[in-house]
DNA sequence: CTAAACCTTGCCACCGATGTCAACGCCACC
DNA sequence: GGTGGCGTTGACATCGGTGGCAAGGTTTAG
């Protein structure tokens, strides 16, 4: 399979395809005129890592997944240091969540002043437009 | 007031303010050797948008607010333009913290799998360290 | 022979707020 | 008059994943 072919199966682009292989990620051998030649299973790989990606991970974090696959286990997830990963991962959502529940209260509290104050004492409709919470 | 002196008191750099005023947010005056002079007025400016970028506003979208200030009104949040940002941007953290919580929800469910089972079939802890949800 | 459709490497652009450095001007003080 | 501490503008770097282009090689079809 050549670059092209496992962009388009893997639903992404030869760049980030040669962009994943200079990070140390995706294999590829060389045929004789130098073109990049994927086995059937990078597919699988690449699929990992745009899935990983697209839950935050940062690139580098998925290493821990790839290298699981490729010591022959069929979940990504079940080697060590991918459940560090995994952790890792879902104590930075819950900080960032935290963070943005802070955030929310006060773009609240800001709505409720900004309107409130302005020319009425209010009917007790949300003007917040924030539902209750 | 110098831009040194502005920058100590507003808890930033130099660097800083030159940069929101070629945003066109904060104005100084030049003094006969080309030396930026700021009103007093200047340092509640630089403040509230500190404020505001601290919450995940954009640069832009502080602008509202330092306009509502200098028409002079003591609450940046009053105007109208100004209510709608914030509306903007609660939208905005609502849609992130949805989509972090369901990031979070595969995470979880991704280690429960991968512990789960690695090797034995658990005593119930909360091996995922997530706490209960 | 040529055009099209692949492939290769390498480099610049992006986004956004800020750091940092260079090269220079102004002022005060000794 | 020199030195240190302020100010000025301008430009490049950062982070990270990706887009995009240039200049070139290869292979296949016409």
């Amino acid at each position: 399979m050549l670059i092209g072919e496992l962009a388009e199966r893997a639903g992404t682009s030869t760049r980030t395809l040669r962009y994943y292989e200079a990070n140390g990620l995706v294999r590829a051998r060389r045929s004789a005129n130098g073109y990049r030649v994927y086995d059937e299973s990078e597919l699988r790989v690449v699929g990992e890592i745009r899935a990983l990606l697209a839950i935050g991970f940062g690139l580098q974090d998925t290493r821990p997944f790839v290298e699981c696959l490729r010591a022959g286990n069929e979940c990504s997830a079940v080697c060590p240091d991918s459940v560090l990963a995994l952790r890792r991962r879902l104590a930075e959502v819950d900080a960032i969540v935290s963070q943005l529940t802070q955030v929310r209260e006060q773009l609240k509290t800001q709505l409720d002043n900004a309107i409130g104050r302005r020319h009425d004492h209010g009917d007790g409709r949300d003007v917040s437009g924030a539902g209750a919470q």
